[in-house]
DNA sequence: AAACGATACTTTATCGCTAACGTATTTTGC
DNA sequence: GCAAAATACGTTAGCGATAAAGTATCGTTT
């Protein structure tokens, strides 16, 4: 089996607390012995029992991160800087899939707690709050990452996705497009204030939402591309068709872009189109996607440190993280660019 | 605090052993009493500490997986697809990512393993066998994925990559193509193997590797894209230009693509490519890419289900499960085909 | 009716580690 | 030179669960 401190204990004839106590750096241990037991723990190949050490200090290293979708590029990107920051601080990272289903979420987020998670990351599911009662009345510290809740006053990290709608309904409007539609994401914060900023963009210029130039799509995350796909033959229905689309996120895009493309509209000559999220491959597709960039990396670094303060210090006030986003111009949106930003 | 089995215990007046029995479905416990037990879970709303279980029994209902980039579409639809078969037997996942990186990863190792799981997933990047001192040792079965050790006889669950460099080789070669060169991965099993496959279809034409058309790229993992482009523009220069390019992987190929057409070259015109792993976005790129489908999600599953079995049964003997590699061709190598496939 | 076995629990002993407190031994102050 | 304080270690008592073995209670068998 493997070794336990019972076992230097042993060889250097002191007791397991000694041995526990030089391994953690305790004050109260002599250099000296300190010396014995590190080396002696370093010959032996020592690794603490993170579960025993967990049960009995109330504290296990791991972080909980439930996401909707681990496929998707956004999630995936930001676990993986998150998991970098984690890692740095000795901290693991446990991961759980709701597969954008309320109930799976739930039962997702009972399962992490119950294996003693020091602390919560979650983009939720719920379109409501019930359904975080369970996390609310847990001891563990939790952030929301990219979905909010508007009245839930807990930690958030994510995009302002009200001024993501803003700049990237403005740009469109800035070359000239008149007759701007939008396909929405599901009724969570991202969606609704990606149309607000949508609509506002519009207001703006003293416009309103053309008649069906507004297409919900709840399950649009799921099948992101297909969901995209079925929006944009819908409008390309509409008597006048749009001759640009703003699109809840790059996959409704690049969905769209294909029904565009198929039905024989020149991209963006006829057609332009903004997506959300500057995915890393939306530079590479058959028409470039101009895109919202949301600094993903920069998200999961930073929910990684506000989870690590808070295990440090629980009694902190929840903290909101909203980072600005940044509209990147590439050749979905702009005639004359080949290709742009980063 | 949370509920506990000696307040369940306490509330109805039984040992706390009883009901540890009642929850696990012990034989030794009658219908009534076992009935009482799970009514008092359900008002409570109890989940066992699964720390204490783990320390308790040895099992963790915990697999690991180490990866070396979370946000390779690639690990990324894997993790995914052996999360789904995890959730369903009640298992958790503990990811690490290695970041291509051995030293890292031999430590991602040992940490993950102090963390009592049942069963370790890598998909390694040491490339001698001398880094898995560490994991061949212990009790915890493991797995090898995608990357694979000839000489250790150890649970594999990956792609025929022989077979993978064989067909996306025969296919340029049967667009009459002659002049073949290939990016070549990291030398690990599945860059070794492709490139085994694409030599020996020449072979089958008793063509050899014309001179300086194979690109040796031990980085190209970390920054497929810029790997990728790097290496086409060396292609580029040689003397007699390749009319051909099979790509480690579907991100080399973008890129070696990118320096193709900034070069002025058509695709598939001038020069086709054929990538590996079809990943989800290769047929929306600019010009869609022909590529190795490598069943990514059934990889996952039966990954988890293999998984499963070896802790079912710590004694069965290692498997080494590889699955079919399947050809997909769009535009990057065919001028006929707008796209095509799945 | 004694013996047996089945049934349905309970008791005891860990799992490996840590928090909190306890106790020798040395150092310090005056 | 003696008490108080500091130093360095040890003891005890869990954390919340489970494995293994122990014990009442009962119906059955012969």
């Amino acid at each position: 089996m493997a070794v336990r401190l019972k076992d230097i204990a042993r060889d250097l004839d002191v007791s397991v607390m000694t041995v526990s106590k030089a391994l953690r750096g305790a004050e109260d241990i002599s250099e000296k012995t300190r010396q014995r037991v590190l080396k002696r723990m370093a010959e032996l190949n020592y690794r603490p029992n993170m579960l025993a050490r967990g049960l009995a200090s109330g504290r296990t290293s791991i972080a909980g991160l439930v996401v909707p979708d681990l496929l998707h590029p956004f999630f995936a990107e930001f676990a993986k800087a998150l998991n970098g920051v984690l890692r740095r601080h000795q901290y693991g990272l446990i991961l759980a899939s709701s597969e954008e289903d309320p109930a799976i979420e739930q039962e997702e987020i009972r399962t992490v707690l119950a294996r003693g998670i020091d602390v919560l990351l979650i983009a939720s599911c719920q379109t409501s709050l019930k359904g975080f009662y369970g996390v609310e009345d847990q001891r563990t510290p939790f952030i929301l990452v990219d979905r909010n809740f508007p009245h839930l006053r807990a930690s958030f990290v994510g995009t302002d996705d009200y001024r993501a709608g803003l700049l990237a309904t403005r740009h469109l409007l800035g070359t000239g497009r008149t007759r701007i539609a939008h396909i929405a994401g599901p009724e969570l914060s991202p969606g609704i204030d990606r149309m607000r900023g949508y609509k506002a963009a519009l207001a703006e210029r003293r416009r309103g939402v053309p008649r069906g130039y507004l297409i919900a799509n709840a399950r649009v995350e799921e099948a992101g591309e297909s969901a995209g796909y079925r929006a944009m033959r819908q409008l390309l229905r509409r008597r006048r068709r749009p001759d640009a689309v703003f699109c809840y996120n790059d996959l409704t895009a690049i969905g769209a872009m294909e029904a565009a493309i198929e039905a024989g509209l020149s991209i963006p000559g006829d057609v332009g189109f903004v997506g959300c999220g500057n995915l890393l491959y939306s530079r590479y597709l058959r028409i470039p996607l101009s895109s919202i960039d949301q600094s993903t990396r920069q998200l999961g670094e930073q929910a990684g440190n506000l989870a690590l303060d808070l295990i440090q210090d629980r009694g902190r006030a929840p903290q909101q993280i909203c980072l600005e986003p940044r509209l990147v111009v590439r050749a979905s949106s702009v005639a004359s660019k080949q290709s742009g930003g980063s």
